[in-house]
This record gives structure tokens, C-alpha cells and sequence, in this order.
DNA sequence: GATAAGATGTTA
DNA sequence: AACATCTTATCA
């Protein structure tokens, strides 16, 4: 078992979200832990208006600007909760956006980002948690490289709409629907 | 204080 | 295609 470290999360944030695919993200919950391959992620930078970071800190997107490795957890439709890897340095609002997890040790409904949430027990309690740190309720360790990604563009967003930072595992079956 | 929009998921 | 449901950001 080897975790990510600084040095992964403090990559662009394209390259992370890119090769965040085929890692494996752990929860400790309840004297258990749960385990799912990430198959799908898109990136988001302070740059393009898509976002939260585009207009600065505010008390949501505050943890956007720690430098990479933490949690960004918002809710989102009045029910849903998204789960972020922060990426780059302190300062900048950079995240990628966790969609799907290929399931492991017999779990299902990981199919799409507030599905995944729910089954792995994320909530805003997690906002800030440090993800380089098996000590933490949430993780991410090292795994198998993908052998063939897809690229295309972001789901579910009205503006930056032609940005092709939506990464995702070809062939997995565990892909976010359109 | 009010208002509109939102990185979704389910149902019809 | 509609809707469930409420936080967040923005504006007054």
C-alpha cells in the first residue's frame, strides 16, 4: 500500500486529474474500510468561471486554496454532496472533482459523484480532511494505471462548457450516465 | 432579508 | 422532461 503525496497533488490540475484514474480511495468508517478505483474526475482551476474558486475564497471553496492533498466536500441541489481533490500549491483554487469509483470489496452505487458520496459516508464532515494521511477518515493509495483513458468535456455545467478536463477509464462500466 | 442558480439523481 | 429540496452567493 503506498499513498499519494505532496508531490502528486502538487502537479497541474489536469495532470492529477488524469492520473488520479486507476488510484484507489479509502474510507474508514465504522471500524470498516471501504475501497473504490476512481474511474471518472474532471478538473476545475481558479482560471474558468466553471469554478467555485473563479471569484476568489468564500466560506464554501476556501479549502480550494490549501495547498494539494485536502478534501473539498460541498453540497450541492439541496441533498447532494461532491466530493474534491485539492491540487497545485497554497493560494491556488484548484480542485478535481471525484464522478465515479469502480467498486471494491463487493460495494455498488459509486456510479456518479453524489452516489459515490452517499455509499462511502462523505459528507461536509470531511471538508478540510487531509487525504495524503491513512490516519484520516478518507484516503487515497497508489494503483494500477489505466490502460486506455477518454477525454471529453465537463457534465452538468453552463459555462467553460468546451473544456476537455473530464477524464475517464475507457471500458469501465462504472462511468457517471450522461 | 430576498432571490436565483446550482460540478445531481430519480422518476415518468 | 420534470422535480425534489436547500445551501450558497449575490444584491439590496
Amino acid at each position: 500500500m503506498v499513498l499519494l503525496g505532496k508531490k502528486f497533488y502538487s502537479q497541474d490540475t489536469v495532470t492529477v486529474a488524469r492520473d488520479l484514474l486507476g488510484t484507489i480511495l479509502c474510507r474508514r468508517i465504522n471500524n470498516k474500510i471501504l475501497r473504490g478505483i476512481i474511474c471518472e474526475t474532471e478538473a476545475y482551476t481558479q482560471d474558468e468561471p466553471a469554478c467555485h474558486a473563479f471569484k476568489g475564497k468564500t466560506n464554501r471553496c476556501n479549502v480550494m486554496f490549501r495547498e494539494g492533498g485536502f478534501c473539498y466536500v460541498y453540497f450541492i441541489y439541496g441533498m447532494h454532496y461532491c466530493m474534491n481533490v485539492v491540487t497545485e500549491k497554497e493560494g491556488r483554487g484548484c480542485a478535481v472533482l471525484v464522478r465515479a469509483l469502480e467498486p471494491l470489496d463487493g460495494l455498488t452505487g459509486t456510479n456518479g459523484p453524489s452516489r459515490l458520496c452517499k455509499t462511502f459516508g462523505i459528507t461536509k464532515e470531511l471538508n478540510g480532511v487531509d487525504l495524503r494521511s491513512n490516519l484520516s477518515p478518507l484516503w487515497i493509495e497508489k494503483g494500477e494505471k489505466p490502460l486506455e483513458i477518454v477525454t471529453s468535456t465537463r457534465v452538468g455545467i453552463s459555462s467553460a462548457v468546451d473544456y476537455p478536463w473530464r477524464f475517464y477509464i475507457k471500458d469501465s462500466g462504472w462511468v457517471s450516465r450522461k
